[in-house]
Parts: structure tokens; C-alpha cells; sequence
DNA sequence: CATTAGATCGACTGGTCGTTCTACTAATTG
DNA sequence: CAATTAGTAGAACGACCAGTCGATCTAATG
């Protein structure tokens, strides 16, 4: 019986976890987390083994999330391939154009994490792999010939946007990719 | 009389610096820098302020010296201006393609720092504007009908590209997205 | 009701952070 | 020589770090 009660310790730590990290970076202390959950030290220990355990978990969180995002961009586009991919960087031009956006989660904690053997690194790999596997979809269902190449380029694209975007938004790096992105999908099988 | 006698505190605080965060990021501790430069810890209080300036200084300098970088990869592909900037994705290929890459220096800054007030911020900044002033010139001599706009399109596929380099550099990110640099470069005075 | 197992609590530990400080040394300068 | 300057060495600071542990509460079971 899942239970369907107010969130318990451990969904209270999630959420404060993504949101102080969101601001704050992976580099929260574990007192600011548990402080904002309203969460008993211990509980943090029980439930996750660490802080290492509890980024790493939030991540997951979050990336499911945000998967989820991108495919309801891509459903906002309709039926056809191209237009569900371009609505992807029109929901990427949002993000990155509101204020206060600070770069892309995942990026970051690949970045801030010196540590080869956190376990944020495996949730940021499977994350990506994840995406290219979607867009990949969207590319051979458009009759790509090289879905994979295709959905490569468009990885590159997105991780740029989203790092130009927390340096220099003004420039609307969404925006001013999109004649590349349709350039992606222009390419028909040979 | 600029002295050339060997390093003094100054010079070694800012290699080691550069050196160590440049594997452990900016997260790296003061001791650990001060035992590498074999400096004494006042040094580093008088001659750059605290740990911020420090961290900011070697940026600064590591700046320059990757700008030099981007220019003689430049340089490398001669007088067109099509191979110019074509060589600039070989040399990224390379640099994502060693082991041990860890991303872009400048960006792990960007999102490790949550302070906005932090003067990183402002040496990342000024260092891609250079950058953007540098593939600006190149499409402007290449008769780009944009060139600002198409440095805004290089600048995200070289950020991407650096990304993506840290976290499935067996991608070859540099390599993808070749073709539309090509594509970049095509786009003539209408 | 009594027992018990698990969840939650918060004080406490040892360690590290960046920073400040005093004291000593060596080289330079008037 | 005396004074100044720049450097080294290292103790000490308060703040914060992640992590541990005995006590307490809760809820299900016998």
C-alpha cells in the first residue's frame, strides 16, 4: 500500500536538495538542506547513506523530471518530426531566457564534482544517453540518415545553449542556433 | 628593469593555480595551493587580496593564454579564411579527445561559483567576448552576411563541444558537428 | 496493555575551510 | 648602520563541513 500521506522525511529532502542546489550548486552544505527540509540529521543518513547518496538520488529525481520535459516539448510540436524537434529549442530559448537561470543542473554537478567515482557522474551520463536515445527517435522517424550522428549534433547543441545561456543569455544562443537545427533535420536519407 | 630572475611567490601561487584547478576546479583549497607553490600563506593574502583574487588572476592569465591557443589554431589553417576556422574544431577534437580531460575551465568556474558577485564571473565573460570578437573577424573577412550572429552559432557548438567532451567524449563531439560548421561557413552576403 | 522494531530527533565529534595574526629572516635602500 | 620591505613559518581563529550516536517518539504486533 504506497502510501499517499503529507511527504515524509525522505521526499522533503529531495525536494529541498533540488531546489537549494538549483541555486546554490552541488556544494550546499548538508545543515542548509537539512534545515529547509525541517529534517533530523540522522534521517539523511538513514534514508540515503550520505550527502553523496542524496545528490546523486535528487539528480535522479530531477532528471526524470526534466526527461519528461523535453517530451512534452516535443509532443507540443504535433505530429510532424521537425516541428517537435524545433519546439524543443523554442522551450530551450524560455529557459534559458528567464531570469535567474544559472546553467544546466546536470553540467554543473559533472563539472563542480572533482570526484571520478560520484555517483552524480552516472546519473549525468545515463541522463544524456537517455536524451540522445529521444531525439535519435524523432530523427529516424523523419527518415534521417544518420539518426545517430543527427542526434549527436543536436546534444551538442542543447549542452551549448544551456552554458552560453547562464553566460551570455542577451544573445539568445536558442535562437540563434535554430538555423542549424533546421539544417539537422534537412538532412534526408542519401 | 622587468626582472627575469626565476619565479618569485607571486608567479608560482598563480601556476599552481591554474595547474590545480584545473583538475580539482576552483573548490581546490588554499593550503593545497600554497604547499604546491611552496608559498607562505601571507604571500597570497598580500599579493592577491584572498582566495577569490587568486582564483580570478589565474583565470585571467589562463585566459590569455587559451586565447593565444584559439589564435595560433587559427593561424595553423593558413590565409582561407573556411580552414581557419576549421582547424580551430580539429585542435577542440584533440583537447577533448586526451585523457583526463575535464571540461572547459572557464564554464566549471561559471557554474561552481554561486556567488554572482564573484570576479570570476566577470574574467569569463570578458574572455568569450574576445572569443566572439576573434570568429567574428574571421566570418567577416570570409564576406558572412552575418558575421556577429554566426560567432553566436560558434560559440555555442564550442561550448557544446567542450561539454559534451567531459561527459562522452567516445562522442567526438568535435567531429559531429563539423558539418555545420561547414554549413556556418557556407552562408555568403545575400 | 506491553513489547518491540523502525523512524525521527538534535547534540556532539573530528576535521577542514579561508583568514588573521605574531614572530623571524633576508635582501634592499637611504 | 638603521630603516624598510618582502618573504617565510606557523599558531590560532571562528565558521562550517560531513558524519556518528544515544535518546525519543510512533505504530504495529502479541
Amino acid at each position: 500500500m504506497t502510501a499517499v500521506k503529507s511527504p515524509g522525511p525522505r521526499e522533503r529532502l529531495l525536494e529541498s536538495a533540488q531546489r537549494l542546489t538549483a541555486t546554490q550548486g552541488v556544494g550546499v552544505g548538508v545543515d542548509a538542506i537539512l534545515e529547509d527540509a525541517s529534517v533530523a540529521r540522522r534521517s539523511l543518513y538513514q534514508h540515503f547513506g550520505g550527502k553523496d547518496g542524496l545528490i546523486a538520488e535528487s539528480l535522479r529525481v530531477s532528471a526524470g523530471k526534466d526527461e519528461e520535459r523535453y517530451r512534452a516539448a516535443l509532443a507540443s510540436g504535433g505530429d510532424d518530426p521537425r516541428k517537435r524537434v524545433l519546439a524543443v529549442f523554442d522551450q530551450l530559448d524560455t529557459t534559458t531566457s528567464t531570469p535567474g537561470f544559472r546553467g544546466c543542473r546536470y553540467v554543473s554537478a559533472e563539472l563542480s564534482l572533482p570526484d571520478a567515482s560520484h555517483p552524480a557522474h552516472e546519473v549525468t551520463r545515463a541522463y544524456t544517453k537517455r536524451l540522445h536515445q529521444i531525439f535519435e527517435t524523432e530523427l529516424a522517424n523523419l527518415g534521417h540518415h544518420d539518426p545517430g550522428g543527427g542526434a549527436d549534433q543536436i546534444l551538442v547543441l542543447i549542452d551549448g545553449i544551456l552554458t552560453i545561456g547562464a553566460i551570455r543569455p542577451e544573445s539568445h544562443p536558442a535562437r540563434s542556433v535554430r538555423p542549424l537545427v533546421e539544417h539537422i533535420l534537412e538532412a534526408q536519407p542519401g
